[in-house]
DNA sequence: TACGTGATGCCC
DNA sequence: GGCATCACGTAG
């Protein structure tokens, strides 16, 4: 198995796709979302398996952040899983689409980190046929776009990202982090300009190009 | 750049 | 019911 990006091997021939174990989501939010940037994200269906690095990432730190869908502490059926304990998967709908989070924070705190864009591994033809286009560079290069290349869906609401079928492996080292004001949230008061949004520097599947 | 889409929750 | 929201695809 080998990964090609500007026609040279960037990646490595070979991993071991082992899910990682759920304490390594107990850590605090904001390192937890450039914790996952090189990580690979997997889900296995019937269908078959797809993956991808996860390249870009966006962090909602709970009640204080008024981005966040548990500001001021709102609990509802949506957002009951985030005052659960880290490592659990939250997906919520926007709009037709379903964005994918993983809850941060541990069951005090309901925050968590949501997924923007992953760098397409395995399962790239599955990918392709599920997002109906052949282009590999806009296959994952958003929150509800990586989420139907993957197959996620509500129904891994609640889901613990560190077992299959829908789990999260180790796999590169990024050599930079980029940092910058998330996106889509222009109607949050200050929170709007928290730098919340971390992405791998350079990476071509980031779902827009640096705005700081 | 602008619009239609149509899940979810909140505010009437 | 009406409106806003952590998007996306298509048309212009």
């Amino acid at each position: 198995m080998s990964h090609i990006l500007k026609g040279e091997l960037i990646r490595p021939l070979q991993i071991k796709a082992s899910p990682l174990e759920r304490q390594f989501y107990d850590i605090p939010t904001l390192e937890l979302a450039k914790s996952l940037l090189g990580c690979l994200l997997i889900k296995e269906t019937e269908e078959g398996v797809a993956s991808g690095f996860i390249v870009e990432t966006e962090a909602y730190l709970g009640p204080e952040d008024r981005a966040a869908h548990t500001y001021n502490n709102q609990r509802t059926k949506r957002t009951d899983v985030m005052f659960r304990e880290s490592g659990l998967v939250y997906t919520y709908v926007m709009h037709t689409h379903c964005l994918v989070n993983i809850v941060s924070g541990g069951p005090e705190k309901p925050e968590a980190v949501l997924i923007r864009a992953i760098e397409p591994f395995t399962g790239i033809d599955l990918m392709k046929k599920r997002r109906g286009m052949a282009d590999i560079k806009k296959l994952t290069n958003g929150p509800g776009k990586l989420t139907k290349a993957l197959g996620i869906s509500m129904e891994d609401y609640g889901h613990c990202i560190a077992e299959p079928p829908l789990f999260i492996s180790k796999g590169f080292q990024p050599e930079e982090i980029s940092q910058g004001k998330r996106i889509g949230i222009d109607n949050s008061g200050e929170a709007k300009d928290y730098p919340w949004r971390f992405w791998i520097t350079e990476n071509p599947f980031v779902s827009r190009k640096n705005n700081r």
